[in-house]
DNA sequence: GCCTCCATGTAATTGGTTACATGATTCT
DNA sequence: AGAATCATGTAACCAATTACATGGAGGC
């Protein structure tokens, strides 16, 4: 039920095909989430049937293209408002590094060393997206602050790595 | 195959039931991953099945205490240090913001302003659990260590919320 | 005796990934 | 002509949540 709604989400931004929003996914949101093209195909389908969507035009190679309905827009207003978000956070690398202690010191500094790099990345990345947004639609100021919320997590997970791998060259 | 190797990772610090897994995750990991009685049950068969674990003895009302097998230390070993973690965070709340343009500002401020509250509290709960955990085992040292990703996401969250509120403000 | 928590399991369903399958258009 | 990319879909499998189901032990 959440992919089903962000994908009304994005179409609430603009008309689009399934294998715009899947390319969306891949490119800009990986981190955030994932969605396979072979879960995507299948939602459109249920959100066309259920009056959320319509498929407002077509393409080359049999692209359909999609665009929100009224219904579409009134239910994904009622679940931003009406409904808690899941809390859950499922990070695996973080996670992983809890059993590093079964690990050589050697193996674990380079595990946490890797984890730096990949933060600082990302954080490069995040800053990047920030520097180069505009701000003067709503749905831009949006956008601005989500990847504001990128940056300023993968700044903490990159500070909280280098901490983690200076715990484990003081006691160990 | 995650989950499965976290639970492996867990018996590797000390010898535990189902339930003390279970609850584990409720208490430590719950913003790093989560995992119901019912997925862990099964799993800790299929471990046994597969040699990776043992039980090595019982407690009132059924209880059934497991222990890690050496294959299951070789097999938890080649798994943190030949493959790589999946990158993919899944993390709803912070998605959903990035469709907050849709709503009116009060109502975006709303969220907000409970994303606030939520992170505060996570927050708190983290402060507690650090300053209350020992660091004497290698393994209490690493659980700590997982604590303290929680503990900074949820300060970074926290603030992120507080101004991304403070946008919509000025902006709106 | 009653309530809460401890403790384990299974079943049904939903969500998500990987693999299978096909074909059109564009670029070189 | 051949390769890459665009574009859509289905099937099989694995992962995860929710609901169902049961019962013992300890505190009051």
């Amino acid at each position: 039920v959440i992919l089903r709604n962000i994908l009304l989400g994005m179409l609430a931004g603009r008309p689009m095909s399934g294998y715009d929003l899947s390319k969306l996914f891949e490119r800009f949101l990986e981190h955030l989430w994932s969605a396979r093209h072979s879960q995507i195909y299948p939602l459109l389908a249920d959100l066309v049937e259920d009056g959320l969507i319509r498929q407002s035009g077509s393409g080359p190679r049999g692209r359909k293209i999609y665009e929100i309905t009224d219904a579409g827009l009134a239910e994904l207003r009622a679940w931003l408002t009406e409904t808690e978000p899941g809390r859950t956070v499922r990070d695996e690398a973080t996670l992983r590094s809890s059993l590093l202690w079964l690990l050589e010191p050697a193996q674990a500094r380079d595990y946490l060393d890797r984890e730096v790099a990949y933060h600082d990345a990302q954080l490069a990345h995040y800053r990047q997206l920030a520097a180069s947004s505009t701000t003067t639609t709503a749905a831009e100021r949006a956008m601005r602050v989500a990847v504001e919320a990128g940056l300023r997590h993968e700044q903490a997970m990159s500070e909280w790595a280098r901490w983690a791998s200076d715990q484990l060259a003081t006691a160990g």
